[in-house]
DNA sequence: AACATTTGCAACCGCACTCGG
DNA sequence: CCCGAGTGCGGTTGCAAATGT
C-alpha cells in the first residue's frame, strides 16, 4: 500500500516535470535545425547526460531530449550505416564498427568505453570553459537565448565565414547548418579581409591550405548541401581548380537555404561523409570519428 | 478493410544522492 | 552516524497512433 502511494506520488511528479509543466514546448513539435545542431554539439561535449543537455535547451525536458536522441538521431545513424554509439561506419556484415568483429562485451569494447569516458571528461572541462566564455560574452543576454549560446559553443564568430560575410548580422537561423559546416571545413579559418572577393578567398584557402584528399561527399538526392563544396563523387578529391569553382555553388546554397526557412531539418543534410585532413566527421552529428 | 509493423513518446523502474530527524 | 523519505537521473518498456502490406 505504502509502496503504491510512493509510486503514485513519483508518477505525478514525473508527469508534471515531463508533460504537464507549462514552461515546456508543445508536444510533437519538430526540432528546428539550429536547435538540433546545438543539441548535437551538446551531445559531443557532455555525452548522454540528458539533464545537463536539457538545462541548455530552453523548454525541453531531459526526457524529451533523451527520446529525441533515441528515436531520431540514433536511428538515422543506423540507417546511414553508422554505429549509433561510436558514430563510426559499420564496415562488417556483423555491424561492428571500425572493421572489428569483436563482440561488444569484450575487452576491446571496454577499452573504447574507457577512451570515451576520458574524452567525455576532457570535453566536460572544455564545456565548463565554454560556459564561462559564454557568461562573459553574453552577460547582457537572456539565458534562454540558445542561439547566442550556440554561437559560442559552435565556436563560430559572426564576423567570419562566408555565410556571415554574405548575410551579415541578418543571416537567417536556418543557415546555422552552413555555419556549422564552415566550422568543420575551416577549423583554422581566420578573419579574411572581407568584401565581395571573400567567397573566392574562402575557396582559395581551401585549395591552398589543405592537401587532397581534403573532403569527399556522397549524396543520394539532387540538392545536396555538399554540392556547395564539392562536385566530385565519393572517393575523388579536390583538384587545383576547385578553389575557383566554389563561388557559384556557395551563392546557390545560400539562395536555396534562404527559401527553406526554418523548416529545414538536420536530417535533410545527413547524407554525406566528410573527410578532412585525413579525419572523418559524422555527417549527422558532426562528431569526429 | 484488415492485419502487421513501425514510430514516437509518456511512463515506469531502479539506482544514487540529499537532507532532516 | 544511521535511517527513511524525497528527489534526480538515465535506461528501458508499453502502448497508442501512424504507416505499410
Amino acid at each position: 500500500m505504502i509502496t503504491g502511494l510512493q509510486r503514485f506520488c513519483k508518477c505525478c511528479r514525473l508527469r508534471w516535470r515531463n508533460y504537464l509543466r507549462p514552461d515546456i514546448k508543445g508536444h510533437g513539435l519538430i526540432w528546428p535545425l539550429d536547435e538540433a545542431l546545438f543539441f548535437n554539439r551538446l551531445i559531443e561535449l557532455i555525452s548522454s547526460r540528458w539533464s545537463a543537455i536539457a538545462a541548455h535547451l530552453p523548454k525541453r525536458t531531459d526526457n524529451e531530449v533523451k527520446n529525441y536522441w533515441h528515436s531520431r538521431l540514433k536511428k538515422l545513424l543506423a540507417l546511414k550505416g553508422y554505429d549509433p554509439v561510436t558514430h563510426k561506419p559499420k564496415t562488417t556484415i556483423f555491424g561492428f564498427a571500425n572493421g572489428s568483429t569483436d563482440d561488444p562485451k569484450t575487452g576491446s569494447n571496454l577499452n573504447h568505453i574507457a577512451q570515451w569516458e576520458s574524452a567525455r571528461l576532457q570535453a566536460e572541462a572544455r564545456f565548463v570553459g565554454d560556459l564561462e566564455l559564454h557568461k562573459q560574452a553574453y552577460h547582457p543576454h537572456n539565458n534562454n537565448d540558445i542561439f547566442a549560446t550556440s554561437s559560442i559553443l559552435f565556436g563560430h564568430n559572426k564576423d567570419v565565414g562566408p555565410t556571415d560575410q554574405l548575410f551579415g548580422q541578418n543571416a537567417p537561423q536556418c543557415l546555422d547548418m552552413l555555419r556549422a559546416w564552415e566550422i568543420i571545413l575551416l577549423p583554422n579559418y581566420s578573419k579574411a579581409t572581407g568584401g565581395q572577393d571573400h567567397v573566392n578567398s574562402f575557396g582559395n584557402r581551401l585549395a591552398s591550405d589543405f592537401e587532397p584528399p581534403i573532403i569527399s561527399a556522397i549524396s543520394n538526392n539532387g540538392s545536396s548541401l555538399m554540392d556547395c563544396f564539392v562536385h566530385e563523387p565519393v572517393g575523388q578529391c579536390f583538384d587545383e581548380n576547385y578553389g575557383t569553382s566554389i563561388t557559384e555553388p556557395f551563392a546557390t546554397i545560400h539562395h536555396n537555404m534562404g527559401f527553406k526557412n526554418n523548416g529545414a531539418c538536420l536530417e535533410d543534410f545527413g547524407l554525406w561523409e566528410i573527410i578532412m585532413q585525413g579525419k572523418k566527421y559524422c555527417p549527422i552529428s558532426g562528431i569526429s570519428m
